[in-house]
DNA sequence: AACGTTCCCGCAAACGTTTGCAGAAATGAA
DNA sequence: TTCATTTCTGCAAACGTTTGCGGGAACGTT
């Protein structure tokens, strides 16, 4: 079945291309019966604007892109969530990509949305993002870009996150006057400012608190294995009483799950506190501790900075460092 | 900075533009020469072809739509990891709605995917969706379309999906057989198939097995939520001593929480099953069994099938209703 | 009645790419 | 040298919408 254009609608009424767009448009120059009698016709035909070609009057679509290292983790899946929720208000449409924490996927991902001349893109680093040109590149042309949670410290880009160092010094401050003799730290890969700046809070944190002892620092990736693998190395340490603070849930599960197995008593021997608060942690046994950093709210505030920018909102891109609230949840691990 | 075009290149070499067109898709009219020398022209002033410019010449986009209830939904997130796999492979991108189980904005949805003239769109259906007359009238468009899990069972379309009543026998069977007095089940909506499948299965079970009991159905929605109001309405009946086939796992974990604070013994006194096998089902106490329904190979499998579609592949749609084995994974609350 | 102003509509270019068809140049055979 | 065929490139329309600008009709004032 064809569809129904503009010129189908004009031939119809014996107007114009120009009038009938005018007036689906309602246009002042085109009179009101004219208006009428074109909206009438177009509801009778069935007439659909066609958006691509829209876009290529505009040169740009009204869609957004997003890039995340992993749709299926409960963080980014609650995140493009929000991101979502705030598109779907303001008219906009996602395209969203994975990069499965590989740069070169990053890089081919962000030329793929450059080519569909995307209005913005909102990204989440992948964690073996080791350089931000493929990113500078983009911005140069003149796309719109929002950061969100793992973003690039050199770029002068709108960004949404949470005060990892501030965050983390007050997870193991917690831990340390809670009685923890030992803080030991799973921390993620140093490509990542997230898990710089956790580990300096936690760093941060002995030193003020004068704790006596050096930090304790196991460094792996940001996914449950990358957990269990540190608890075992943990345990062949011989280290069997302490509280871990690790760098993410995921991580955080994948220890509770190492632990468990040997045994080890959670929190009497050992104590752990996650980050994120992905729904999971409330259901394990026990249930995790876990910074609250507020997924699906991070991501409706990356959508509106983005779709702001987009509509040359109020704000330069360059004063914009949204820090959200974070929130210590204690529950039976500590 | 302004965008190169094929007109740049064109008067940057003194050709025409259908020349350069020709020259940059290896074209066999156009001499070998010619085409080193655009293509080599296009690389030094960076050129990058225009996807919307391209889709209006044909009339359509290379993006996929998809259309969930919820993002953030572990099994929907996985399943769209899945889709975006695929998608990525075979050079689609993907725009991504959810519906929040509204049938409403699952209207808008499919809408804003026609005006985009998007390529296919595959959907898993909220549980509110009463008519399919919106998809129907996109099929008579001649937009392809495939579903999965959701399915509308009165559409002539390609589906992805388990076989909801057998997977479901086979779960209260082995509940029956393994010495479970009363098997009861945490139904959803009826206008969802995949329920209406799950509870046919139970009774199945229960008539085949001649239990000598008539079926104990309670029925709610597909959230956490309801599995807690599902299990306190199961308590107020005085029912402590059965086991319960959930018709989710956000149900089933709804219902452990409630039990748990009863103090009720999972298995001990009631046992409990899922269906879906998120993460989270392994990583609760106890343990949740579930019945693996293969989240990301569902995704993959619908996208395939659908790319499958808009290639013009070799399998009429009303052939294809593909279901994937499930399997019933047993751990501690059974 | 004439003239100036406003209203209403149409022409045509533009956005960037693709492609059917035509024509000029090159090549080979007679 | 001439003619037929092949090679290579260009013209221009098309995809569907938007919009600057121009022109004819209507209207109001003198």
């Amino acid at each position: 079945m064809k569809q129904v254009t503009i010129k189908n609608i004009a031939s119809t009424l014996n107007l114009s291309v120009s009038t009938v767009s005018r007036a689906l448009n309602d246009h002042p120059d085109i009179h009101t019966k004219t208006k009428r009698l074109v909206k009438k016709a177009a509801v009778e035909l069935g007439y659909n604007p066609n958006i691509i070609a829209r876009s290529l009057k505009s040169s740009r679509s009204n869609q957004i892109g997003v890039i995340v290292p992993e749709i299926r983790h409960d963080f980014f899946a609650n995140a493009i969530s929000g991101i979502e929720e705030v598109a779907y208000q303001k008219g906009y449409t996602i395209i969203i990509a994975q990069s499965n924490e590989q740069q070169e996927r990053e890089v081919i991902n962000l030329n793929s949305m450059y080519l569909h001349r995307v209005a913005g893109i909102i990204v989440s680093i992948s964690q073996t993002t080791t350089s931000s040109s493929h990113f500078k590149r983009l911005i140069e042309r003149g796309v719109k870009m929002v950061f969100f949670d793992r973003v690039c410290d050199d770029l002068d880009t709108p960004r949404v996150r949470v005060d990892d160092m501030e965050s983390s010094y007050k997870v193991v401050e917690y831990l340390i006057k809670h009685g923890y003799k030992k803080v030991i730290h799973f921390a993620g890969p140093r490509t990542l400012e997230i898990c710089r700046n956790r580990r300096r809070g936690y760093e941060k944190a002995l030193k003020d608190l004068r704790v006596g002892y050096e930090p304790l620092i196991f460094e792996g990736g940001m996914h449950e294995s990358d957990g269990y693998n540190l608890a075992n190395e943990l345990l062949k340490n011989g280290i069997n009483s302490c509280a871990i603070f690790a760098v993410n849930d995921p991580v955080a599960v994948g220890a509770v799950k190492r632990l468990k197995e040997s045994h080890i008593e959670i929190p009497g021997q050992i104590g752990i506190v996650g980050f994120s608060n992905n729904p999971i942690t409330e259901m394990i046994s026990p249930a995790l501790s876990t910074v609250d950093q507020h997924s699906f709210e991070m991501g409706r505030k990356a959508a509106e900075i983005l779709i702001d920018q987009i509509e040359g909102g109020k704000y330069p891109s360059s004063e914009l460092d949204i820090k959200l609230e974070t929130k210590l949840i204690l529950r039976e691990s500590t």
